[in-house]
DNA sequence: GAAGGCTCGGCATACGTATTCATGCCTGTT
DNA sequence: AACAGGCATGAATACGTATGCCGAGCCTTC
């Protein structure tokens, strides 16, 4: 069956080309994709006429030739909150990372929101509809467990973001959550800090949290200083969760001149509780958070937070997925933190009130 | 040529169904997309095993035999910062809001970041990756117009964000940029407000701050309050530019006592400004600013804003678009804006400083 | 001068799905 | 009883690309 020699109405396909150039359709496709076989004369020729007819390769017919996608799934799930702007931020400058890393390396990327409702079946979908799958969130995995060892069953290459553990099913890639939250505390107690609140999943499931504040107590621990029960608060990764629990935290009375959140969010609605109720910061209270979105260097007083390697998280998500894929040995990776000092924690203190070291209580 | 019945150790195809139920494959496809033709004891014999072996339809294929993708692109133009954390917030809003919008509808969505640098082929083979392409820029796009009318000359379908203008090629989705910019002038003079200042573009190239300009200017005539050229001031949309611009502001020394940013990042870096001078806000200097992203309703104090419909806004972009690969009328849509009345203005004052409608000049 | 190697390009085919056309069976009507 | 007609299904094919295999020239070499 012989291609009209008309110009097709829709896109042009290898078989214009070829009939244009007086060549056979597997010529153009050796020709393009750059194969020895093809003499530069005729390929030059196709090229042109290729570039003339705006001609690009079908990507489902090359993909279904392949049998791969050229195309990685990013999964993110999320908490519903059902307004679309409170996408966690940390959430959003993973993506960036990964989009470019995915970019770098040729692949597209495939974005999709998760509500923990929605129905798996769309994963099973993606996972034809993409080579691999990242999966992003920051809640706890467990309940997804059935999910992962159904993924893996099913031979679908994946990584997680999260946090690091034994006994996971996959592969996890991770920041150094416990490291993080010790270099935050740590920092505080340098300060001259000794009452110190935690905000944010001492006894939560999320494993990231656990990990921070595990780290937190580590720090407290190596400087003699003792973990008060009081100064725990759950909260999950929100500006109203903070600032509830910071309101749960003055409410029981118990005095503290530091407060690590277990996320900026929590930090941020922390120190707006506490601006609301005339407490300075950081003069009466340091505040340190963990992830370093844009919002906390935008804050007032900026806030002093430990950041996570985006960048890096992103490529090294998609390079281990991508060995994965081409079965190539690939392993977790735990990434380091880094202390982003700002004012919120009384250190590098450019506003009129020095970092007294003398211990405070919080006023009501 | 009959497909073998042993398992298959890839995927499972519409044959290896075909062969386990004991009929033919296009029986089992028919089965699969609900065709009426088949008899209902088929259809759930069909259904069974294809349940059992985990089948999916291979979307390659599909897309192949239907000449379409069933995705979308939302292709992101920004200035190349080179920073992934420093994503413009609202676009990261719009991002979300098409995702949803894609997934309701049953399209998956394809997300790109274009380098201004970037060559433009990539777009070309997203044209044949996605059905059509949601163009997201803040920036002004006559430079891109050479490439928009390629588009169009390629018979691509897409939509763009963006100022609404006779004479654009393509459809365009916008907020009432001149509307808000007018809408937040307002405010101000009722608040008493008399020496405003707009930072943020009364001269530069980009379109929607010429519209938000615009209205800020009518709003001032309507009142007849002068336009004081000393207090415009141009900016691109980040946090350092609005700061840079508000020290420019003050080294030219005429009085103002209110500031509106062309955008929630131009406000924010002003407010840092000011408060880094000594002058409070909102007693001393009103801020507002554009686009409601979520620091502004984190900063200190919360910044009055004008919010665009972000929610609206990816369900109409998604919905032109699908319309225009349909072949149904589509055109292009004004949405309206929305003022977000915090603290920054001065209204609303929770704090103890009440807005005194005086005039006030600004120190140094 | 003939044989073998090398270069270049065409033929046939496969990827997995969805539709058009053809076929056989069953039912109902005169 | 014979035929029309509806119904369920199978056979064939198309979508566009990429590659194994083979054949046709041409050059080299003894």
């Amino acid at each position: 069956m012989e291609k009209l020699p008309g110009r097709t109405p829709g896109k042009a396909t290898s078989f214009d080309i070829a009939y244009r150039a007086g060549v056979s359709q597997p010529t153009v496709s050796r020709a393009l994709r750059g194969s020895p076989q093809v003499s530069e004369e005729t390929r030059k020729r196709i090229l042109a006429v290729a570039q003339q007819l705006n001609y690009t390769v079908d990507k489902n017919a090359s993909n279904l030739r392949f049998q791969h996608s050229n195309t990685l799934a990013l999964l993110i799930f999320e908490d519903p909150t059902s307004d679309d702007s409170a996408i966690n931020p940390f959430f959003v400058a993973m993506l960036g990372s990964v989009t470019r890393a995915c970019a770098q390396r040729g692949y597209d990327l495939l974005v999709s929101f998760q509500e923990q409702a929605g129905d798996w079946h769309e994963q099973y979908e993606d996972s034809r509809r993409a080579d691999g799958l990242i999966l992003l969130g920051y809640g706890d995995y467990l309940q997804y467990r059935v999910r992962l060892e159904r993924l893996i069953a099913q031979g679908t290459h994946f990584v997680r973001w999260g946090a690091v553990e034994a006994g996971q099913p996959g592969l996890s890639i991770g920041s150094d959550n416990c490291q993080g939250g010790y270099d935050a505390t740590r920092h505080l107690i340098a300060l001259g800090r000794r009452q110190l609140a935690f905000i944010g999943g001492a006894s939560r499931g999320c494993p990231e949290f656990l990990d921070r504040y595990s780290g937190f107590q580590r720090a407290l621990s190596e400087a003699s200083v003792a973990v008060t029960p009081e100064l725990q608060v759950d909260a999950i990764t929100t500006e109203e969760a903070g600032y509830a629990a910071t309101e749960e935290l003055l409410r029981r009375g118990a005095p503290f001149d530091a407060i690590v959140g277990a996320s900026d969010l929590i930090a941020l609605g922390a120190m707006h509780c506490l601006q609301e109720h005339h407490i300075d910061v950081p003069a009466q209270v340091s505040v340190v958070g963990f992830d370093d979105i844009p919002a906390a260097g935008l804050a007032n007083p900026p806030l002093t937070t430990i950041a996570q390697n985006t960048r890096r998280a992103g490529e090294v998500l998609v390079e281990t997925l991508l060995r994965q894929i081409h079965n190539d040995p690939a392993q977790g990776q735990v990434l380091p933190t880094r202390l982003v000092v700002r004012r919120s924690c009384g250190a590098n203190a450019q506003c009129p009130v020095p970092p007294h070291p003398a211990a405070r209580s919080a006023s009501r």
